[in-house]
DNA sequence: CTTGAACCTCAAGTGGCTTGAGGGCGTAGC
DNA sequence: GCTACGCCCTCAAGCCACTTGAGGTTCAAG
């Protein structure tokens, strides 16, 4: 399997896939005449690759997660990074949630209070006001 | 005023001064044997800047806002960008809280499905399964 | 006059790729 | 054999919004 059938196969873009053995998370293939060849392992572990991504882990926990697979450990393990994930993703949705009510009271704020005034008065630009 | 008056002032980092004035966010000072000296308008400006920053507009919408603000346009200027700024922030929760109810849902299926099994097999690490 | 803090410029690093330049390999048709 | 084409190769730079570091200059205090 060359390059470009693997990319289609698991969905990943071509640089994509040197760019993950760049850095160490797919491991080298063979080579035929220079051009990588790839066996059923390395769609494995794209496919794997590409699903922690799409889970938005990073590349780090991603390659922490592809070798707990390789050592074979317990599930227990994989759990623990899920969660750990789902506690930063919950932080980032509160932070967000945060920012969103900050700039919502500002808009309505400046509906009710200074519409019709020129930009540097609105109260959307007031330094210190609902700061994140 | 020197950079690093300045900088307290508006609670902004000094290179972070010289960033945005090296990116044309903001004008560039007088200088006085070589360094930069600041009156009140760049005060104004950057705290300007680091409100916009803190309510997570990019660089290119802030760098729209103060055009607007130094124009004097009318308010509903601001308020047109502070909509669509609360329209992404929006997009971005719903993205997320997506993200938080796949990854949950493995996290359980996980614990009533697999749990004790080898990382390999575990529900949350099958490709497919809950694409983001 | 010396010390030390604050200032200066320029370059590189962060994350996770994408995009582009400039060239090599493989196969099909002539 | 020869060309045309698509796929492959490497290396470098670009994206965002800064931060960090190296190596050197200026200013204010003692």
């Amino acid at each position: 399997m060359r390059i470009g059938v693997l990319a289609k196969a698991a969905g990943v873009s071509v640089p994509t896939i040197r760019y993950y053995e760049s850095i160490g998370l797919l491991t080298p293939p063979a080579r035929q005449g220079g051009q990588r060849v790839y066996g059923g392992e390395a769609f494995k572990a794209l496919s794997l690759i590409r699903h922690c991504r799409e889970l938005d882990f990073s590349i780090d926990e991603t390659r922490d997660i592809l070798a707990s697979v390789q050592r074979r450990l317990p599930c227990s393990d994989t759990k623990t990074f899920a969660e750990k994930h789902l506690g930063s993703i919950r932080k980032k949705i509160a932070e967000l949630r945060a920012l969103e009510a900050t700039v919502a009271a500002l808009v309505s704020g400046c509906e009710t209070t200074c519409c019709g005034s020129a930009a540097p008065d609105c109260v959307i630009l007031q330094p210190g006001c609902g700061a994140a």
